[in-house]
DNA sequence: TCTTTATGGGACTCTCATGTCCCATTATGA
DNA sequence: TCATAATGGGACATGAGAGTCCCATAAAGA
């Protein structure tokens, strides 16, 4: 798979799937949110959520695999605009990297939702779906251990679902009201960086 | 609700964790594995998992809930019996903590089952759900902290949580053949006390 | 061997979510 | 204002899974 990776909606009238309406938005957010939290949520839920009549998210969305698909690609793009922000290449790869999680977890329902499933069926045939974020953030650990500040013996791939793991971890917590929001990144940041070990 | 769990109808058997009539472990088992996997799978998985037919399935456990219920407190049985053999009480903290990872890995199918679903509602109100080894593994972080080998500025919980993140990550990757089985302890350790730092 | 018990398959009902269709109501805009 | 489009609710059909029941068969025990 090439790196095109599919975060970057298209500007309009998309063929299959995702009816690019009015506010196509507010439903696909709403989907986000409610599925991230359940994935087999009933359609009346997100439908509910985004205080549109089932047969309004029925018209937008013919059928659930294409709501679920048209969300997947919503992720994809949130994440890659927030990707885009952190500026991943610039800088240190430390910095570059707190810049990172900081983004996930600013559209943490987005992470969630796209990356929270591991045995999803639905987007394995999708054509920029196999490895999300492919490259980047494992070339990201690379140059962490190339500047000599990343665990050169670290597999990069598990790293970065490291990455993955600690956010989600955080974002759970903060939903139940465990931890404060804004402590979300600054956990991760640290727990990534030195793990729960001291400083030696 | 109390525990209406409504499996073991005949005498002989006894205590929980143990298992009701000839070979309820079996599906336990079978239970675990598959809704591991896929919380939502279909009764008919299981019991086929479990070599059974689905009306012995039922004939076991009557309903869903039950056989989740008793998925459940098989699990903790389970992971309670490895956490005996840890001995987090013994030796240093951070030899614990290791052991402690260990056995996580050792009955992964266990721990994902039992506290890989976040949004799950069937426990809420079980006796002993709300809390999963409560004080223990908390207890052994604030050990850690105060024998100078575990951050000291690290919230118990969010250890307690990363470390279990850690577990989830390794066996999933182990799962996906990303990475040998026997090489997921190891990387959950080095991760937990180094993050992916370098030791400074 | 004969008896008792457990098993598994099939058939059935029930519930719930999905997807479709229709229509009255409301918003939008010319 | 009127005309058009979008909405939301209700009614309906469909399909999958859960749970129940029955019965022929296989296993276990006396």
């Amino acid at each position: 798979m090439e790196h095109a990776v599919g975060w970057r909606h298209d500007e309009h009238g998309e063929p299959e799937g995702g009816g690019a309406g009015p506010d196509a938005g507010a439903i696909l957010r709403a989907a986000a949110t409610v599925l991230a939290h359940d994935r087999n949520a009933p359609l009346s839920e997100v439908a509910e959520a985004a205080r549109v009549g089932r047969s309004t998210l029925h018209r937008y969305f013919p059928d659930r695999d294409g709501l679920l698909a048209a969300t997947y690609e919503e992720a994809l793009s949130e994440i890659g605009r927030v990707m885009e922000e952190a500026r991943v290449e610039e800088g240190s790869a430390l910095e570059a990297m707190r810049r990172v999680v900081a983004a996930h977890v600013e559209v943490g329902d987005w992470v969630v939702f796209a990356f929270g499933d591991t045995a999803n069926e639905v987007f394995d045939d999708a054509p920029d779906a196999a490895d999300p974020e492919p490259e980047i953030l494992t070339d990201l650990v690379r140059r962490g251990q190339a500047e000599g500040v990343f665990d050169p013996d670290a597999d990069p791939a598990w790293a970065v679902q490291v990455l993955w793991a600690l956010v989600f971890t955080g974002l759970e917590r903060a939903g139940r009201g465990q931890m404060p929001r804004h402590a979300v990144a600054p956990a991760v940041v640290r727990t990534l960086e030195r793990g729960i070990g001291v400083r030696t």
